[in-house]
DNA sequence: AGTCACAGCCAC
DNA sequence: AAACGTGGCTGTGACT
């Protein structure tokens, strides 16, 4: 247990004075045990329940230490325990592994997350934390196990913090953004049906009576564009079939793709198109996915944070990530409660700016439209912020080199462009590069480019390469969600005893907050905070600007 | 009856 | 105008 009390070390973070190592076990045995720093407090492992960890947050607030929070904090949230700080072993394992160089070992235990069939979603038969037979962590470790893991995992902190000094706050922002996520699956998205039901009926036609039948004007479209097509038996939804009958109506295309489509003058074109919009809408979102995913007029997806490589948020279920404009309407406050709607504007190409130090594209980012300054000053024209836009978006994607904008930005902002030259390099050579707070990109698989003749292996370099151009932003824009997130969790437990106030919907850059309409501004303060604070401290002082528009609407899709 | 790759398109 | 980064999800069609 040596080293299990020190302090986590996290620049500006909350420290806890007291950590908790908690250990459930799906058979009814439970233990917490209280890690040895403070006086006062035992340190013997002693049977735990839901109602004595509550009672425990209540009067010590200690920074729990669980093995796996998604595995074990469903559970303890439907026993009516909430926890307020934590360090998870499994999250901060993968992010410890990634920066020491076990690839292996950390896509494994990214892998087993992403896998783990946790089911906050279930509501529970029974008030016991331990029916859920669902998600028992492979081997589950009692309190002490937990506690020396999380003392290993201390010293190993400690051993990489001169080259990694931000890895401390990433890993407690990570830990919370897991119980964030955890809470989130359980309290659900507010998901009006009858909004929902008014906007397919607009799109599609009434809901049939069967799933087999197509709604009436999707229906209709189809029929459209296979009498325009001159074959009323092609099947819309085959791409074999579709391309085989385009070809025949004299359509030159060699792909049924929207835009390669669009480029033709044919009847069959406008029908098919928007077919093809409003049959994906059917399929994904539309009655069979509300059947599936929302209940008690909630929409409860799944997620998994740092489920994706660059440590932003997967889903495992319900597409949450991927909610359609065109149906957001329904996302709707219930009645005496307001949505706080957030997303921070233009987020990467000013981690860009910051990442860099470029004293040019830092001034630009105290403008609210990043784009539109970047044109002024690189081009001289306001009006190409489109094309400036493409350009920026290009040169952190890796995509076409040749346009006159992107050569303006590099004149203008060489700092900016060169890290982003640097990054694709160290990719293209076979190395890592990590995020401003120290998560590592995976290296390149050994055996990646053996055997290959050299043009496909230069090839496949170079897409490592546009993968760790990319890595450096995408992988820094998620440090600043993460650590907005831990902050504004925080801040709304705080509003909490004055009423309803969760965090409800979280993607990449944006935050749904759901709150009781007197808390509202309250609310709106809390993010807004929340953006100052992430920015402080993933950015550091470098100036850069993030604009974290918040406000407050009945309706996700009341917004600008 | 499952599994898989693919094409295509949704989100950021 | 398209391509380029990270994903999820659907239906098809080929496979076991």
């Amino acid at each position: 247990m040596r080293g299990a009390g020190q302090r986590v070390s996290v620049a500006g973070g909350r420290i806890a004075s007291v950590h908790a190592a908690l250990a459930l076990t799906p058979d009814g045995g439970g233990e917490v045990r209280v890690l040895p720093e403070e006086g006062g407090v035992p340190v013997d492992p002693r049977p735990a329940d839901a109602a004595e960890v509550a009672e425990l947050e209540r009067s010590a607030s200690p920074r729990w230490v669980l093995a796996d929070v998604a595995a074990m904090y469903p559970g303890l949230l439907r026993a009516g325990a909430r926890l307020s700080r934590c360090h998870d072993v499994a999250s901060t394992e993968a992010l410890l592994l990634g920066a020491e160089g076990d690839a292996e070992g950390a896509a494994a235990v990214t892998a087993a997350r992403a896998g783990a069939a946790t089911s906050a979603v279930e509501p529970a038969p029974q008030p016991s934390l331990f029916d859920d037979e669902a998600a028992p962590p492979p081997e589950a470790p009692d309190a002490e196990g937990v506690g020396a893991a999380y003392a290993d995992q201390l010293a190993r902190l400690e051993r990489l913090r001169e080259r990694l000094p931000g890895l401390g706050l990433l890993v407690a922002a990570e830990s919370a953004s897991c119980l964030a996520a955890v809470e989130m699956t359980a309290v659900g998205v507010p998901w009006d049906a009858d909004t929902h039901d008014r906007l397919l009926a607009e799109l599609l036609g009434p809901r049939p009576s069967s799933a087999s039948v197509r709604p009436a004007k999707l229906q209709a479209l189809a029929e459209e564009a296979a009498a325009a097509l001159d074959n009323p038996r092609v099947n819309l939804d085959s791409q074999v079939d579709l391309l085989r009958s385009l070809r025949r109506a004299g359509l030159p295309v060699t792909s049924t793709r929207r835009h390669e489509l669009r480029r033709h003058d044919h009847p069959a074109v406008a029908p098919l198109v928007r077919y093809r919009e409003l049959a994906r809408l059917h399929a994904a979102h539309g009655w069979a996915w509300r059947d599936q995913w929302v209940r008690d007029g909630r929409f409860h997806p799944e997620y998994v944070p740092g489920g994706v490589v660059s440590g932003r948020w997967a889903t495992r279920g319900g597409g949450a990530l991927q909610i359609p404009k065109a149906v957001r309407a329904a996302v709707v406050a219930p009645p005496g409660r307001l949505l706080v709607v957030a997303d921070a504007g233009q987020l990467e190409p000013r981690v860009l700016a910051a990442l860099a130090h470029d004293p040019g594209m830092i001034s630009a980012t105290a403008e609210g439209d990043l784009y539109a300054a970047l044109a002024r000053e690189a081009l001289g024209r306001p009006e190409a912020r489109a094309e400036m836009k493409v350009a920026l978006l290009s040169a952190m994607y890796g995509g076409g080199a040749g346009s006159p904008a992107l050569a303006a930005l590099r004149r203008r902002f060489p700092a900016a462009l060169a890290l982003l030259e640097t990054a694709a390099r160290t990719g293209e050579a076979g190395g890592s590069v990590h995020s401003v707070l120290g998560r590592t990109s995976p290296p390149r698989s050994p055996d990646w480019l053996s055997g290959l003749a050299d043009a496909v292996a230069g090839a496949r370099s170079r897409a490592y390469g546009r993968f760790t151009r990319n890595f450096v932003i995408q992988a820094s824009a998620a440090d600043w969600a993460a650590v907005l997130l831990a902050t504004l969790r925080l801040s709304l437990a705080d509003l909490r005893d004055r009423g309803f106030a969760e965090l409800v919907f979280f993607q990449h850059d944006e935050v749904v907050v759901e709150v009781d309409t007197p808390l509202a501004d309250a609310a709106v303060d809390a993010v807004r905070a929340a953006g100052a604070t992430a920015t402080r401290l993933v950015l550091g002082d470098t100036g850069v600007h993030v604009p974290l528009e918040a406000r407050a609407v009945r309706s996700y899709a009341d917004r600008p």
